[in-house]
DNA sequence: GTCTATACATCGATAGAC
DNA sequence: GTCTATCGATGTATAGAC
């Protein structure tokens, strides 16, 4: 597509950082370029706008963290085990990118159509890892009487749900509950273990 | 503590319709201004400053939504009662005030500071509700046998997490899942079912 | 208390030299 | 491609009349 210079990935870089601490609307055009050793100008030069700068942050934030966890999914027959890899890679990654969580919160909590954009564009991108396709292999597992009747789509949310929550309420949850570290590996671990254990006792026949 | 004039509540119910749509940055102090019907001048001699002006909608806010919803959970002795009463109370606060979620995000996503401080706050006034009271709870149903061993935190979590989850990825659920609408009382009723079922059973001795 | 007018700062964007 | 200097627009906050 393009040839990324030397400048342009500093410019990336500075601008994700900043973008990712202070948002769209707090960020600044001068912050960037300080931070990159460059001057203003140049951000214009090689972006255009700071709209475009941050559409070109957020895109790819977002794109590279869902096609690595998509890529992490183990392709499993069977039930247990896929439910099993999902809950645990998806802590994974949301444990090893503590910022996108910032990064998409806020874009949802300015509208989020952008977001919504990228992650369609995602999953259109995968033929065998989309979100309907997670749905036919819970449907199935139903049929096969491997677990009880259930509506896939409500346990695909459930699973999301518990899995991401302690992230994005991270904050509240380590000044409400003193000693617990959202980010350690024993409560990540016992995490995983916890939601798997009522998700698999929760879903049996 | 202070008398309400008229004026006062019509800077207040413009600000926070300004604030909660476009965020503290994007938010112009001159469009909640002539959203009131008045002038610059009059919000920063009721409030000061803008930063003023923000932290009292956005307290206010958080405040109403969680007292009313501490309120709304029964005090049932009852464990199965008492979590099928905390999910759909929730859902259902969630449901009413989709305001608040996207001001809570917003807020989130540049910090969250303040929102740790007001909901502290919160808790702190309640005796009978707060997370530890049913986190007791919760521990003491294990004893009693009435449910599984397991960690309460983490079934308070994972009931938060499955609860919120929906409404905090509104615009993303709605748009890959095409024909659900999150906030439809179908989908809602059937949310709820489907999530004291998973825990239920999930809890299950 | 409420208004108009304006000070003062800041930001995004651009012009133009090198 | 990279820089300095600056424009034009906009925003918060205030001064001062009524």
């Amino acid at each position: 597509m393009e040839y990324n210079t030397e400048t342009e990935k500093k410019i990336l870089a500075a601008a994700t950082e900043v973008f990712i601490q202070k948002g769209k609307d707090g960020a600044r055009m001068d912050e960037i370029a300080r931070k990159a050793g460059l001057n203003k100008a140049l951000l214009h030069y090689y972006f255009r706008s700071k709209e475009r700068l941050y559409s070109h942050v957020f895109s790819s934030e977002v794109r590279c963290f869902f096609h690595a966890f998509l890529d992490s999914i183990p392709i499993s027959e069977n039930i247990e085990n896929f439910l099993h890899g999902f809950i645990g890679n998806y802590i994974e990654h949301l444990r090893k990118n503590p910022r996108i969580i910032r990064f998409i919160l806020w874009e949802i909590g300015h509208g989020g159509q952008m977001f919504v954009e990228v992650v369609s564009e995602v999953f259109s991108e995968s033929e065998s890892k989309t979100p309907h396709s997670f749905i036919k292999k819970i449907e199935q597992a139903v049929q096969e009487k491997k677990i009880r009747p259930l509506d896939p789509l409500h346990l695909l949310l459930s699973m999301i749900g518990m899995s991401i929550f302690v992230f994005i309420a991270q904050p509240l949850v380590e000044s409400i509950f003193s000693g617990v570290q959202v980010t350690d590996s024993a409560f990540i671990e016992k995490r995983k273990d916890e939601i798997f254990q009522l998700i698999w006792q929760g879903v049996h026949p």
